[in-house]
DNA sequence: GAGTGGTCTAGACCACAAT
DNA sequence: TTGTGGTCTAGACCACTCG
């Protein structure tokens, strides 16, 4: 099924954030990994390649790659949504709809979705777990045909995004802002955190791969289950094919 | 000096943005490349996925590379520090160090940073604000020679790169994490928030422009005060329903 | 000097796309 | 069916780090 430098970075990504190979230490050497995983130094090479460009580990030629961090986080500048991610890292994503409803598009939305004003624009409460475990809040809105789709979903419904790919609607993040908010009523219900508390708040816009806004959102995390981790691609290295997970269109 | 795969990844990269290779066409095959460039496959790959990485093209199994995008986009903000971006927004930065001293190096720090386990590195507890506010609360390390820049400085210093950089020295941001974290004892005092409240953490290492590692920096903001802006919008762009779904960066 | 990562080759087979 | 990219192997040599 997934290619084997796949199962070794999952593997070795594993070991890093459970502290087998804690902050600091380095890593086995290439030649060493091949061994150990029975497969030739070029496919251990696609799979630590991997973790460094996630910022896993730092690699200079001659010395052994050292753990730079142990943390899971989101890659903000990637296009994997939630899901995408928890699946990726060996989790389970779910999500519950809370609320569900049409309202005409104001003004603001108006211009922001580029649609007529009055237009109906669908807003979701939502909540998402990892593992069951709740971990943030959704509040999203879409227009149009987006709308159509969710609303077509059961109210468990792990991904929406999938839902897009299955109707041929790529969706992608555009601008994103990353900030602590209060939490509302709703989230302290919600997250079982205490009132007026701060979340780790996540919001961005969503847009075809032509570039046209059909909706937004605003995440609301409980503090300590996420982290955002963005790389400055200056030292953009890379070599033949990463661990890079694909979807159907 | 440079790799080959450097060459060629730089000599398509010139051939797209002048539109030889024009937006929406497909890229040569990589056989064809191999031959024209007088390499292996392999080489070739290295060079395509790099223009991959950046957003050039896209790649999928079976069918020719498509250039999604010709304009030279600087890739991602490379983050402005808190200094430069006050001053841009016309506020008066400002920095008062409430803590420096020498400590040797763990084993842990000593791998980090590339240096000796003993070596003497500074670790800086630092008060920063904004037309005289409160902001956020600095703690950061420094190896070598960075610290004697700092050490130099005035306990009211209000910007440490302009101190790099006076030296010659060029600061760089590497992978960045961003989440909340709770606030210490140390935060509830300087920053005037309630004990046990959470703050918005940015972490990120400081290397030179020739990817040195010389320290890292844990700063925690004062809930309310910042908000990170970025985009991934030039890999979204567009090229009509292309899928862009994919993780890596 | 030994170990390690960076580069490169010359193959092979497979999965998927286009026609 | 043919072409193409994705995966993988088993080598080789070089540049650099480290003890």
């Amino acid at each position: 099924m997934a290619a084997r430098h796949e199962h070794i970075a999952n593997d070795l990504r594993r070991r890093i954030t459970e502290s087998i190979y804690p902050l600091g230490t380095r890593l086995p050497a290439e030649t060493e990994l091949a061994v150990d995983y029975g497969v030739s130094r070029s496919t251990i090479r696609q799979a630590v390649t991997a973790l460094q460009l996630e910022g896993f580990v730092d690699s200079r030629q001659g010395a052994r790659r050292v753990v730079l961090r142990t943390t899971l986080a989101q890659d903000v500048a990637s296009h994997e949504n939630f899901s995408q991610w928890a699946k990726r890292n060996g989790r389970t994503p779910g999500g519950l709809i809370l609320k569900r409803f049409r309202e005409p598009a104001t003004e603001t939305e108006a211009i922001l979705f580029e649609v007529a004003i009055g237009e109906p624009v669908l807003r979701v409460l939502r909540l998402r777990t990892l593992d069951g475990e709740p971990i943030l809040v959704e509040r999203s809105r879409f227009v149009s045909r987006h709308a159509d789709i969710i609303e077509s979903l059961p109210q468990d419904s792990p991904s929406f995004s999938e839902a897009f790919e299955a109707a041929r609607t790529v969706e992608v993040h555009g601008n994103q802002l990353i900030d602590v908010a209060a939490a509302e009523s709703a989230d302290v219900t919600l997250l079982g955190v205490e009132k007026g508390s701060q979340l780790l708040r996540h919001r961005y816009m969503l847009r075809t791969a032509a570039g046209n806004p059909f909706g937004d959102s605003d995440d609301r995390y409980k503090p300590g289950t996420m982290t955002f981790a963005l790389s400055n691609a200056s030292r953009a290295r890379s070599w033949s094919s990463l661990a890079v997970s694909r979807h159907a269109r």
